[in-house]
DNA sequence: CCGCATCCAACAAGATACTG
DNA sequence: CAGTATCTTGTTGGATGCGG
């Protein structure tokens, strides 16, 4: 996941200097963050009151490498907090810190998002499996 | 179970129904997308204006055969249009659907929350605008 | 047991070259 | 310009195993 870093590099700092506009620039950091496979979901499962490693693990169908890689990545940014709670037998309790819990808004319109796509119009898609072809739908304006 | 895979043609639909469960909440399918790499940056460029493929590719970055997957991925979920503007010499105009263009609450609400974390926390790296090292905190992990 | 590290197969992304 | 073909590299995730 290093690629785009060595070019790209430095973003903040990049686009200023490149005279990017504010809107881009200051995100796209948590745009690669975010669009990291599972982090979403595991916040997500944190904001809804799991906290040990194994709880989250099974609820994502996700395998213990990559949620360790995971959670260490999170920590580090200073998104999640690792306390352990028992010493023998180990019990760890994962939770957000504030600037995860901040996430909660961001996840909040991504579930508003998902209802108002699910709903409206990717009704008729559900004949999937067999034809394969997935959107027939009339699609509607360009920017 | 695969969760690899799934870059074939998966619609939201496509992941409800094999078998994701609603627990920790209805649209695993949506986080599976928007922790997908790389759509959130390119969803950012189209609603910033951008619809060339090469202007996206350099904006981001990105090589051309992953941006070339991606945008047929997002064409297939509705939330991205292809219109050919022009056959020879070949002008493609990529755009936004109402569905795609739905999503500016999502990268609003992101935004929002880059500001925030980078605020409190990563002051340095804010401050200062001209050349230099590019980032002393470890908030940005980028690369 | 629980959390996590290590090894290894599978797949996704990058670089480059090439077509219309 | 907008992709496709192909080869190479990097990342992911399953199996396994170990320390506590």
């Amino acid at each position: 996941m290093a690629h785009r870093g060595d070019k790209t590099a430095c973003t903040l700092h990049d686009r200023w200097e490149a005279g990017a506009e504010p809107d881009y620039s200051d995100c796209s950091a948590a745009y690669h963050f975010l669009g990291t496979r599972w982090n979403l979901q595991i916040i997500s499962a944190l904001l809804n009151g799991y906290t040990r490693f194994t709880e989250i693990a099974q609820l994502l169908n996700l395998n213990s490498r990559t949620l360790a890689e995971r959670l260490k990545h999170l920590e580090l940014e200073g998104i999640v907090i690792r306390q352990v709670r028992n010493p023998i037998p180990v019990r760890i309790a994962y939770g957000l810190t504030a600037k995860g819990q901040a996430l909660r808004e961001v996840l909040s319109e991504i579930q508003k998002w998902a209802v108002y796509a699910d709903g409206p119009e990717a009704i008729e898609v559900i004949g999937k499996k067999n034809g394969g072809s997935c959107a027939e739908r009339g699609i509607l304006q360009i920017g």
